[in-house]
DNA sequence: TCGAATTATGAACCTGATTCAAAAAATGAG
DNA sequence: CTCATTTTTTGAATCAGGTTCATAATTCGA
């Protein structure tokens, strides 16, 4: 049946055009201003035939995230595939996390959002799954890095499976993006945001895993160079994988 | 003006039964089925006497958020009183945060609402700044609890203010939860939900700090001591502060 | 006790998501 | 190529629920 086969191409490019506008229209005006109508007319489609895509407004927000699952799942393929020591690479994670979040602060804003129990509830089951789907290779991913520490011996496994493991530092790289991204919290507690506050608390959970080598996290200098390093790299494969993959309102 | 004053009682009064009968509801059905007119129905008042306390829905959300973090205050300075190690003083905040989640789920996914974009930006100000306020006092018994540990010799500075370094920790609790509440995340990643896993998370971190005294993960009976005890002790500190402190639907 | 000032009321309003009957387009058999 | 049938698109109508505001009720102080 080549007629259907021409029908689902035709019927997917649309779905990543409504989602393209999506996300130009968020990071321009905000989650909030989005609205079904005006989308679906900056397409060129009627309000309906956004529906036969998405089963709700939340379903729609769930796809632009499970699309932004990808993009991250390629790019931490290819921070794992790195030449650097195994205990850089979770580095290079929360790094990649980080040029994420200033890249596309939209997103990061809307990913909070999204697991919220009155969005997630919101939208198609199927479209829910999706979305489990992506963080399956991500944590093995995670895992995987973790497993390959411990076989070098630059780990011990702390009687824990390696997954277990990983979530350790996974939780500690959320968590901070989390509290930095709550608006005004920072400065209500007097903090001043030092961007690498976050890879010293990052350094001192590794160190308490006695995952090696060990870092001092009283060496500004090392921890600098190290950072700068990192980001330099991830940087250049945020850009291969998506040059234009920047929020419009945030250049 | 006593006339005044009675009238203000009145007025909080009033308030506190708004609260009071939202979190029933919210409890009961959900934050998505919570809606205005029946909220104030529920309480035999107009729709428009609740405007007359909460500026929009989202607002009585945060004043019901803010609410909270004045209970989570006053548990957090019983715990921080304590006559325990100050180590074990970070594992108590934590073990607290677990206990609230337990009793209040509904208040767990309340607060990650209430912190996204979308709902924040449309509470007014002055509730805003209501919940910021909150944070001080807590972020600075936090740092208190480290800068008295560095005092006594049980915890280098690792050339960071307090404050700085209690982030961590905080981040870490903070993110762990995250996770785990995020619906079927853990299910997907294949993890099953081990309630220790958390807290020996936690001691890997203050491990790293080499916040004395140091523990081994790896001895589970310890931890499991550990962890037990202070359970005990916070779950009797939750209860004094209000016995009736618990979600109607999860007890 | 009465007029002024304050507060409460809830039906009407308004925004914006969602639906669905009608119109248009695509298909494919003859 | 034509026409009946099926599929797809359309966008105005519907619906939900948050918010407002003119009116009614209450409180206040003289």
């Amino acid at each position: 049946m080549t007629v259907n086969e021409r029908k689902e191409r035709q019927r997917a490019a649309r779905e990543q055009l409504f989602l393209d506008k999506a996300a130009e229209l968020i990071a321009r005006d905000g989650i909030l201003q989005l609205q079904m109508a005006p989308l679906a007319k900056a397409c060129e489609y009627a309000t309906g035939t956004l529906y036969q895509h998405f089963s709700s407004k939340e379903d729609l927000l769930l796809a632009l995230v499970a699309r932004n699952g990808c993009n991250q799942l390629r790019l931490f393929e290819q921070i794992a595939a790195l030449a650097i020591p195994h205990r850089n690479k979770i580095l290079a994670l929360c790094v990649a996390e980080d040029l994420a979040r200033q890249y596309h602060p939209s997103h990061a804003r809307l990913e909070q959002y999204v697991f919220t129990e009155v969005v997630w509830e919101n939208a198609s089951a199927s479209r829910r799954q999706l979305i489990l789907d992506n963080s399956k290779p991500l944590s093995a991913l995670v895992s995987g890095i973790v497993r390959a520490a411990i076989d070098a011996g630059e780990l011990p496994d702390h009687q824990c499976s390696a997954l277990e493991l990983s979530i350790a530092p996974w939780a500690l790289c959320c968590g901070s993006h989390n509290l930095e991204q709550t608006a005004g919290l920072f400065e209500a507690f007097g903090l001043n945001k030092d961007s690498l506050q976050r890879y010293r608390h990052m350094h001192l959970l590794l160190n308490g895993m006695q995952w090696q080598p060990l870092l001092d996290i009283t060496d500004t200098a090392t921890l600098t160079a190290q950072i700068q390093d990192l980001k330099q790299r991830v940087e250049q494969l945020f850009h291969n994988l998506c040059p234009l993959n920047v929020d419009p309102l945030n250049v």
